[in-house]
RNA sequence: CGGGACGUAGCGCAGUCCGGUAGCGCACCUGAAUGGGGUUCAGGGGGUCGCGGGUUCAAAUCCCGCCGUCCCGACCA
């Protein structure tokens, strides 16, 4: 661990305190390899949580897993002319195999697509082969200018689910579907809030018919797209012939869709709950819920403590069972680290709840039951130790997600603001702002140049204002739409 | 690729201006005491000073070239 004991405040600098958190808190490394990350078991441990959760959502809305290769042939990606368009610049090229120059070159994938409607051209003949719903958790590569640790890598790690639809409104519900479970996840299992909506053409996925989005605003008020949803309508089908035989007899092609969320959620994660004292993670994500530590001064007292620890984790298991999924406590036996450093390092790994052991403790048969989020202590007896744990589990995840979207509220300005005041915000403190938009690229390109900021999304119904925007916030005509306007990650 | 800063032990840095035996803090190892919010003491290991060339009796230090990292732009999940 680096010598300062306590963090760089994030007031000061945020991306300093970002990087502080992520590399002390074990979550990641620098890898040899400019722009590419090691995910430690620390971080990959909620990773795996992640996809737990999600994998069950998956397939509960009838998904199912399956692989393709890493390489795509160059060719794949020209089929569409947009997709090739928009991620050329960024695309790994592998030249040469077993020591000879390829015949045609192979990418590292940047994104599936191609490589899988290859494949589905081959698998869908018949309406009844539809809808054809797949994903896949798989590394990607794009080559990115300059890069940071979880939020833009080189090569990172995500979940793309593919699907193929007989129609287009069957499409567009899947795509809506799945930004939907996403909005479940990342507020449900993350206490991450997030503005859904449609992104604008200049923010839609190359080769997409409409792009959905997911921004939730981060501690410095910059907004971070945390997940996307595509309806490609027939593009992509008509690149790789993916046809089918209606039930009329006739031949048509798929209307298909794509999405995908990445370890990116884990960069989203620490920017949303850290703070001065390090991570903080929502419990259901936590790979450990709980740590107990034990204070002893004599050796037969740390006995006695390592002995009553174990039967607590014991008691504690058996009390989950009663419960879904098993409470994961970690005993932290080691000795020669004194309880006081135990405890800031448990804190800067953000373990959700620590239990305090010591023998004033147990001679009153109690322990000392303390709340990462809070850091607020109190005594709790041994003997329903197990629903305290729970209630405080439950408890710090709701509590999270209330303290998180009421940060998002306090920062999200939704009464008309004129173009110099936005400016100014947006030159400061920044945040999120709902003002109308005339529907011009050249009105979202000129307050990008202006300001930064970006549309974020134009918001779904629920996250619009009740008073709509009547002028475009760049150039004052009527307003086609409402828009989310930040500066985003 | 443009503008700026930096490269010395695992991490963070001093030393460079003004050339003369490679330093400090943390981490690590050993031992003892300590233990309810980052323990203390003692001892110890660890370095082609980013790489290459030049100047010099002598280079971490001066000169030239290259490489790399970070920050600010262009690119982006």
């Amino acid at each position: 661990m680096a010598d300062e004991k306590k963090l760089t405040t994030r007031a000061e600098d945020f991306s300093a305190w970002y990087n502080e958190v992520v590399l002390r808190a074990e979550l990641a490394d620098y890898s040899p390899v400019r722009g590419c990350m090691v995910i430690r078991p620390n971080g990959y441990g909620i990773w795996e949580r992640m996809q737990r959760a999600l994998d069950d959502m998956f397939k509960a809305t009838g998904h199912q897993n399956a692989y393709f290769p890493l390489f795509i042939p160059e060719s794949f990606l020209q089929k569409e002319k947009d997709h090739v368009e928009g991620f050329a610049p960024q695309l790994a090229v592998v030249t040469h195999g077993g020591g000879k120059k390829l015949d045609e070159p192979l990418i590292v994938r940047p994104t599936s697509e191609t490589i899988i409607y290859s494949m589905f051209a081959k698998w869908i003949q018949s309406h009844r082969d539809l809808p054809m719903l797949v994903n896949q958790w798989c590394n990607v590569v794009r080559w990115e200018m300059r890069t940071r640790l979880f939020l833009r890598t080189l090569e990172f790690l995500w979940q793309e689910g593919h699907t193929a639809h007989a129609t287009h409104d069957e499409a567009e519900e899947e795509a809506r579907q799945m930004l939907g479970i996403y909005r479940d996840f990342q507020e449900g299992w993350m206490a991450m809030p997030v503005v859904t909506g449609l992104k604008t053409d200049s923010e839609k996925f190359a080769g997409a018919l409409r792009t959905y989005g997911l921004e939730a605003m981060m501690q410095d008020n910059k907004a971070l797209q945390a997940g996307t949803s595509h309806n490609l309508g027939q593009n992509f089908a008509k690149a790789f012939d993916v046809k089918f035989q209606s039930e009329s007899g006739a031949s048509e092609y798929v209307w298909s869709t794509s999405w995908g969320v990445s370890t990116r959620m884990i960069g989203g994660l620490v920017m949303t709950h850290g703070d001065d004292n390090g991570m903080r993670i929502p419990p259901l994500l936590a790979p450990i819920e709980l740590v107990i530590v034990p204070i002893y001064k004599t050796e037969e007292e740390r006995s006695q403590m390592l002995e009553a620890g174990k039967r607590l984790v014991t008691s504690l298991h058996e009390w989950e069972r009663r419960r879904p999924g098993q409470l994961r406590v970690h005993l932290d036996a080691r000795d020669g680290v004194k309880p006081g450093a135990k405890y800031y390092e448990w804190e800067l790994k953000g373990i959700p709840l620590r239990l305090e052991l010591g023998p004033r403790d147990l001679a009153k048969n109690q322990c000392v039951l303390v709340r990462r989020d809070s850091r607020e202590k109190k005594p709790a007896s041994l003997d329903t130790i197990g629903e305290d744990v729970s209630e405080a589990l439950i408890r710090m995840q709701e509590d999270m997600l209330i303290e998180a979207r009421e940060r998002r509220e306090a920062n999200s300005v939704r009464e008309p603001i004129s173009y110099d005041k936005f400016r100014q915000l947006m030159d400061g403190k920044g945040g999120f702002v709902y003002a109308g938009w005339c529907g011009s690229a050249e009105c979202e390109t000129a307050v990008k140049e202006d300001t930064k900021a970006t549309i974020r999304v134009l918001p779904d119904e629920e996250f619009r204002s009740a008073d709509a925007p009547t002028h475009c916030l760049k150039c004052g005509k009527t307003a086609s739409a409402e828009a989310l306007w930040a500066k985003a990650y």
